[in-house]
DNA sequence: CTGAAAGCGCTTACAG
DNA sequence: CTGAAAGCGCTTACAG
């Protein structure tokens, strides 16, 4: 209990006000800036600021205006490239417009979710970003109720009135399947989170939609309930046996590195046996060998967009609503191929 | 303005007294279970704070309390897989705590750095866990001679008086050096950021160290400013030519995949004709071809001991500083092999 | 065992 | 333009 002596940022407001002469409600006023102060007392009131190396308390400062400026960032899985970029650029843009993010590891898993969940309003979080975990969590649906600043990001929940930052999931699952198709594969699997995850849903549909278009029949889909390069290579289990695809579409980078591992393991060569296309665009995919083929998300605009989306809305300037969909863009590796034969 | 009837968490603890027929001190001690109450008393309280769906603002609480169970974990790069895996890492063992976490990217910039630790302070963390971005900033200074509880993780300075978990450096890059010597090289390079980088310093001490236990002369080491693949495809540059090294060691497995990328771009094949060992132990360095030979941090342990040793601190359970150096592992990928010829 | 009161460090009407 | 006062939502001695 000594240490608080010493820990606390033990120079207050009054401190100052003692020192430039003034009542604490100026010294207030001219830190906040939003109302006259003559220049002379401004003046004074800087002056002690400087000398005491006041730094102002956040906590109670929150406790009046309600504003915290920090913001509730609430994702799966932040060892996962794709998440940990959104984490960098999440806080970079909140660190631009003055907010701090207090980051959430959910692992998927509701309870834990909705554990967040609370305790970022209590701690009075001005607004969250969060990829959630399942469709229509009734933890989620009580913040939106609640009218709580939210945007979702990368995964979204088609049933809410909810704003969100996210990529045509559809179109990318559909150009995945395209392009596969187009180098003339027929037999294409693919592996998925459950679809039970928002926004896998959609990519398995734009996948579907590219082979019946193309009029394949007989579709593979795997599911594992895990993401993780290990999930990845069990579930690719599934995939070998006389009748495999010579193709796979994966619903995320890591997986798809999962999978081209055991399909080496068992002696199969991508592309030249097994063509392979992941999701995200991660540094996972640049990285591999050969490269992988995917399906880019824009994660910088993304977490821009949010970002600023939340922010207008914590400060009132945007009410209701609105969905903002970027596009994926296909980024060719060397994952994919001409089907074999 | 409107919208905080809404938002804020407005059932406060003088509703739930009043609900209850008691004091507010009242519900107060029932919540905090630190003082006695008549078992009837307390099964009113817990019986409104039910019924209104009662959540106590931290903040308030905070203010009177000084204690926020929130801890800062300032990193340069969470996109960088190793400080990604840190995250996760802390914010597991922190969260099991009850502290949560505001993460905070410096990019290894000082000034950056500054501003968070300022920033954390006058948000009133408990505590910091931060990978300090140079020897002796005077910022990390202060905050240490504050009494305020920190904890260096992954990077020492080993000039100040400060509790800090990582690994034994030295060993490492000695076990790297050492290993690339057993297979008989004689010319080994390494790729290093900048040796103000905190921990840098001592991977390049232990490599000179090995070099010179083999009686090896004459050494090689580069250095980027910048730690991405990017950069050590630029830095490879210097690997080239006729005399060339036969081995590289690199000061973490990012610099080292992107040493790997150039390396293969100009035809020379890992490990046939250069052996590479990076550090961190990486997803990256098992999802590479071939599998990158790299030093291991023990990061789940090494994120436990820090948030126990930093929460053992501000509870005043422990005083005084301690290092906590655990011993890092030679993970053997195919990256590595004999000295040709 | 419980309540009244003071106080944490700010901000913001309200006067002047 | 500035100060005194009230209040944000809690906790904690202090009485009883």
């Amino acid at each position: 209990m000594d240490a608080f002596e010493v820990n606390s940022v033990s120079v207050t407001m009054t401190d100052v006000a003692k020192r430039a002469g003034v009542s604490p409600a100026t010294v207030s006023r001219v830190l906040n800036g939003n109302a006259n102060v003559a220049e002379p007392t401004r003046k004074k009131v800087l002056k002690a600021v400087e000398e005491l190396k006041y730094q102002p308390n956040l906590l109670a400062s929150a406790l009046v205006t309600k504003k915290t400026k920090a913001l509730g960032l609430v994702l799966p899985d932040v060892s996962n490239p794709f998440f940990a970029e959104v984490v960098r650029a999440v806080e970079r843009e909140a660190t631009g417009l003055g907010y701090s993010v207090l980051v959430c590891n959910t692992d998927d898993r509701p309870e834990v979710e909705e554990r967040y969940l609370s305790d970022l309003r209590q701690r009075g979080v001005d607004g969250i970003v969060a990829a959630p975990s399942l469709e229509g969590t009734s933890a989620m649906e009580r913040v939106l109720e609640a009218g709580y600043p939210i945007c979702f990001f990368a995964r979204d929940v088609p049933t809410l009135a909810v704003t969100c930052v996210k990529v045509d999931d559809f179109r990318g699952g559909y150009l995945a399947a395209r392009h596969l198709i187009e180098l003339g594969h027929r037999r294409i699997a693919m592996v998925s989170e459950p679809r039970t995850v928002p926004s896998v849903a959609d990519r398995v549909r734009g996948y579907r939609h590219a082979l019946q278009e193309a009029g394949i029949e007989g579709e593979t889909i795997l599911t594992t309930e895990e993401t993780s390069i290990r999930a990845g290579i069990v579930v690719a289990e599934g995939l070998l046996g006389p009748n495999r695809p010579t193709a796979v579409f994966c619903a995320n980078d890591v997986l798809a590195i999962g999978v081209m591992h055991r399909l080496r393991r068992e002696g199969l060569e991508t592309p030249r046996d097994v063509s392979l296309v992941g999701f995200d665009g991660t540094v996972l995919a640049s990285v591999v060998d050969p490269t992988l083929t995917t399906i880019a998300q824009p994660i910088d605009q993304m977490a821009r967009a949010a970002v600023e989306a939340l922010v207008a809305e914590i400060d009132g300037v945007r009410d209701g609503t609105q969905r903002i969909v970027f596009q994926p863009v296909l980024r060719e590796g060397r994952s994919t191929g001409p089907a074999p034969g």
